[in-house]
RNA sequence: CGGGACGUGGCCCAGCUUGGUAGGGCACUUGACUGGGGGUCAAGGGGUCGCGGGUUCAAAUCCCGCCGUCCCGACCA
């Protein structure tokens, strides 16, 4: 490809919408442009990484046994209906009517579909079956942000596992989580496996691949020991164990004037904090709620919704507390409700001689003893992990690193292949309903966390494997003639032995051509001059290192082949 | 959806406070010079100042409404 007649794009400044690394880059290097907000066009360059991105995951999608296949974006509504999640997904889902007027949606995933394809599946002989395709995905962001890592429409691989039974289903996940650590590797994204929550998705077993970077929208408590990672909202600490007191024989009232928060309880009364029982009120799905956990704790929203199976939930506001509990935030307890559900959190177990709100404003209670005192319909795992508290499998303090999902990996059950009615024939002659599991990577988002992760202050700094081209031959002295033919005989030469090579032959100053060149960040340039050609050299220089090698005219085309098929092996 | 900021040629911005012929830099076209790190000179082309309404003799500028974009939060595979 020539230079001279490539459409690239390139910005002298920086865009001034773009903030992270990744969207500032891949705009003014000419890989993509925004069309409005969540909607990125991709440009020539953007195409050819895209590319091949998608074929290293293709390469190991099929080298698990993975069958691709294609389906399609527009989806009729009742197959949504039908799974459930046509409500589940309100607004994040496109929806649209066609001129008959029967309700259609753009798809945001293709369990429902994969599903129905799946049920020509006929024998137990024919499991397991892994499926998988590249197809756009549409979802209704809120916010869409940082340009390629959150939009409304991008390119998903997705697969799909058919097993019979759960030892099958395990083997199907791990063969996945390999491949999946193969190509994060071969992109060159760090990833980090970590345990996750499954979300709206349903699902259990839930890991996600996530590459450390400061434009990353998620957090990972990560432990420096051992290989402990997970999501926040899923992560857990070992606390060390607190002491309490016998307490008093039934809870005492204590006046508490102008006490609104845990804070106050702590510097006016002396109270630590994690001797209190903060008491959170939730409508979780309609349904008002008491959420317990200990004073210092923060509530985890996902572990909430988890642990409830929540579709949604929300803080209730004031006045619904106070219609309900007869106190406002800032007096409130659990003590003596029956009338509403509590769940609580684990780290209340077994506490004593603790101090809540009495339900009544400006008074708390105090020798409140959770098993004696207060009704728990539920515990569970509800706090939010701090930075420093102890990993859970070796003590170490955990450490929180921001992080950008890159893929997701769980187990779905047999909810699809129920409602959709999936059945194969097993040895027996019995109906088996086959179990499924789900495994997502974000295309472009694995572009953007590459560009977070390879670059530098003048530009990017593609991998071999997924620069939009290996190396670019740089002719620098435009008006000689000998040099053009060096240059272009060494184009030649580069394509001839398989390179995916560019030359720069454009009329444009050496500068602009460096400039460009470490933008868009080709890996290895050969720059081609009148200069050292009277020394019968040229200078191969690495993009990421910025090291300069002379090398012979003759022998450019061979050494710039041998480092390259080292680099993409 | 809450909070904040912004919207002026392809890109980055000034002008708005105090209303009076729409500007600069980059990019682009042509010519000359130049040629190993975004070069110089000269001559050009390109604008519904986001949209609609209002005030005014007169609106990029003041007022009202709407739309769009970015950032923070909520939310989120």
């Amino acid at each position: 490809m020539r230079w001279s007649q490539l459409h690239i794009p390139t910005l002298r400044a920086d865009p001034a919408e773009a903030e992270a690394a990744s969207h500032r880059l891949l705009v003014r290097a000419g890989f993509i442009r925004q069309l409005m907000a969540g909607h990125y066009s991709l440009l020539p360059l953007g195409v050819r990484v895209r590319t091949k991105v998608m074929n290293v995951i293709r390469e190991e999608m099929n080298g698990i046994g993975a069958q691709e296949f294609l389906l399609p974006s527009m989806q009729p509504a009742w197959i949504w209906e039908k799974s459930g999640r046509l409500a589940v997904m309100g607004e994040e889902m496109f929806r649209l009517k066609d001129r008959k007027g029967a309700d259609v949606v753009l798809g945001m995933t293709h369990e429902e579909i994969f599903t129905s394809l799946a049920v020509e599946l006929a024998s137990y002989r024919e499991l397991p079956q892994f499926w998988y395709q590249f197809q756009l995905k549409f979802r209704d962001e809120p916010r869409p942000k940082s340009g390629l890592i959150r939009v409304r429409e991008f390119t998903m691989k997705d697969s799909y596992s058919f097993d019979l039974d759960e030892a099958g289903q395990d083997a199907s996940f791990e063969a996945h989580r390999g491949a999946y650590e193969r190509i994060f590797a071969r992109l060159g994204i760090p990833a980090l496996a970590v345990e996750a929550s499954s979300g709206n998705m349903g699902g259990t077993d839930s890991i996600e691949f996530m590459c450390p970077s400061e434009a990353g929208e998620d957090l990972v408590a990560r432990c420096g020991n051992c290989d402990y990672a997970a999501n926040l909202e899923k992560a857990t600490s070992a606390l060390p164990p607190v002491t309490d007191g016998p307490g008093t024989p039934e809870p005492r009232q204590l006046p508490t004037p102008s006490v609104a928060t845990i804070d106050d309880l702590v510097n006016k009364h002396g109270i630590a904090a994690d001797r209190q029982v903060k008491t959170l009120v939730q409508v979780i799905d309609g349904q008002l709620t008491l959420v317990l956990l200990r004073g210092d704790h923060p509530l985890a929203d996902q572990k909430l919704i988890d642990a409830t199976g929540a579709a949604a939930i929300r803080p209730a506001q004031p006045d619904e507390i106070v219609a309900a509990l007869g106190a406002s935030p800032g007096s409130l307890g659990a003590v003596g409700v029956t009338d509403l559900p509590v769940i609580a959190d684990l780290a209340l177990q077994g506490r004593t001689d603790m101090t809540t709100g009495a339900n009544v404003d400006e008074v708390h209670l105090t020798g409140v003893d959770i098993a004696r005192d207060i009704t728990i319909g539920q515990w569970a795992d509800l706090r939010e992990v701090r930075a420093g508290e102890p990993c859970p499998s070796c003590g170490t303090p955990l450490e929180l690193v921001q992080a950008i999902e890159v893929g997701h990996i769980f187990k779905l059950g047999r909810k699809y292949t129920n409602v959709l009615g999936v059945t194969v024939l097993g040895p027996d002659g019995t109906a088996i309903v086959p179990i499924m599991g789900c495994y997502g990577i974000g295309v472009e988002r694995a572009i953007a966390a590459i560009a977070e992760v390879h670059h530098d202050d003048i530009g990017l700094t593609w991998p071999v494997r997924v620069a939009p081209a290996e190396v670019t031959v740089v002719l620098l002295s435009v008006k000689d003639g000998a040099a053009r033919a060096v240059a272009e005989d060494i184009y030649r030469g580069l394509l001839a032995g398989g390179a995916d090579a560019l030359i720069d032959d454009r009329d444009e100053r050496p500068g602009v051509k460096f400039r460009d060149a470490e933008l868009t960040g080709i890996p290895y340039r050969i720059s081609v001059g009148s200069r050292d050609l009277a020394d019968g050299v040229v200078e191969v220089t690495e993009r990421a290192t910025g090291e300069k090698t002379r090398v012979p005219v003759t022998e450019v085309v061979a050494l710039v082949r041998e480092i390259i098929a080292a680099k993409d092996a």
